[in-house]
DNA sequence: AAGCACTGTGGAAGAATTGTGGAAGTCGCT
DNA sequence: AGCGACTTCCACAATTCTTCCACAGTGCTT
């Protein structure tokens, strides 16, 4: 079964050229051409990745790009901007895509591109057998059977961080994660909760550090 | 055997500044002024790549683009361009350019892109596989699976650099890209981060120096 | 070869970020 | 209301990172 790609762009030629080369590689490919009906796609169809034009009619590809991502964390994205500048970090990790093309970029660096992320999807969703597990019903979180005793929240965040072994959140995207009202909260409430979790985890299995923290920028979980 | 470049551009100066820097770098040169020319040229010399502008008598870049793809699939051609004019661009990569350059230019732009082209069209590929690879979600760079354990900053400048190999980066240019608030920072700040890269790089594949300093002008990645 | 300009490097200062204990506030329950 | 569990925030300590400096080394020019 191909795998599929969706391209949103709305300069035609361009659209057209990269449908092309990524069929060519033996690639499903759709073209959209607004930002507004990206959504409505991605649910009906099994996408696997998404290019991504930054200036779009309809809906720009910031929203879109930040919507998608919160409906479906393992979909890989791409964004393409007009220029480097508009690049950067902080950016890139709260809209969560996967990689960034600049303009100008030929067809075949795209494919290239679109070829590794997708590699890169598919290694990350083995997941891995860390002994943790989440029971939704229950909100209990278990490491090999023993209850850790989390609260609510200390559930939430250590069930969103430990969706994607090996991303890094940043403070707000945990914020956001956590809490479906659009709360407004100290990023520093974060740590505090880290710092709960670490102690019921290292509790129940002494010497393993599953939370990380990287330095300005957020925490991952990591086995 | 030296590499072929065959510059087609009918402003004179221009023509000898760039005939004289490729020659420089090794490469043998040829101009011509007219677009018309171009064909009969290539058919008779063994050419690699064509510097190709746009705007040219007897014949416009973008036929001859188009008419040189069509005879010659494993030529390179870069266009060069008078303006930041997307459809150019565009209408450009459909016709098989591989790279663009747009004005003005510095020459040693130019020799590094005709330098990337023709590394990536002797390897056969438009991605450079050196291994390494960029990870934004995890925000990690790795070589060959092994993470180089970079801070945040350290990646951004990696990121930049190997976004285009072969570019030249001046430190300014760097700063610029690496902070998106218009921070104020000394210069020599950025070889402390490249210093920091080197070694960190250098841990992980010994012997491998990719990115190189251009004395009075700046830095580079190249594999 | 000398002089100048630029780059490499170690390390110190201090800026920024994270860890931590605990106080204050909130909520639900009896 | 009173109680206990939970959440949030604060202040200070500990840690990590960034920046810059001074000097050494290297490349370029005359």
């Amino acid at each position: 079964m191909p795998e599929h790609v969706l391209v949103v762009e709305d300069e035609e030629k361009l659209a057209g050229l990269l449908r092309d080369y990524l069929a060519q590689e033996g690639y499903a490919v759709s073209v959209l051409h607004r930002g507004d009906e990206v959504e409505d796609f991605v649910r009906a169809s099994p996408v696997d990745l998404v290019l991504l034009d930054l200036m779009l009619p309809g809906k720009s590809g910031l929203e879109v790009c930040k919507a998608l991502r919160a409906a479906s964390p393992q979909l890989s994205i791409i964004m393409v901007t007009a220029r480097v500048d508009e690049v950067d970090r902080l950016l890139g990790l709260e809209l969560g895509a996967d990689d960034y093309i600049c303009k100008p970029f030929s067809p075949r660096e795209v494919v290239a591109r679109v070829k590794a992320v997708l590699r890169r999807a598919r290694r990350g969703s083995a997941a891995p057998d860390d002994g943790l597990v989440l029971d939704d019903a229950g909100f209990k979180a278990s490491i090999g059977g023993r209850d850790l005793g989390l609260t609510a929240i200390e559930y939430q965040l250590l069930k969103v961080l430990h969706a994607q072994p090996g991303r890094i959140f940043t403070r707000d995207q945990l914020i956001d994660a956590m809490y479906r009202d659009e709360r407004v909260v100290s990023d520093r409430t974060v740590d505090s909760h880290i710092k709960k979790l670490r102690r019921k985890i290292e509790a129940v299995q002494p010497g393993r550090e599953v939370i990380h923290s990287l330095y300005g920028v957020g925490y991952k979980y990591e086995w």
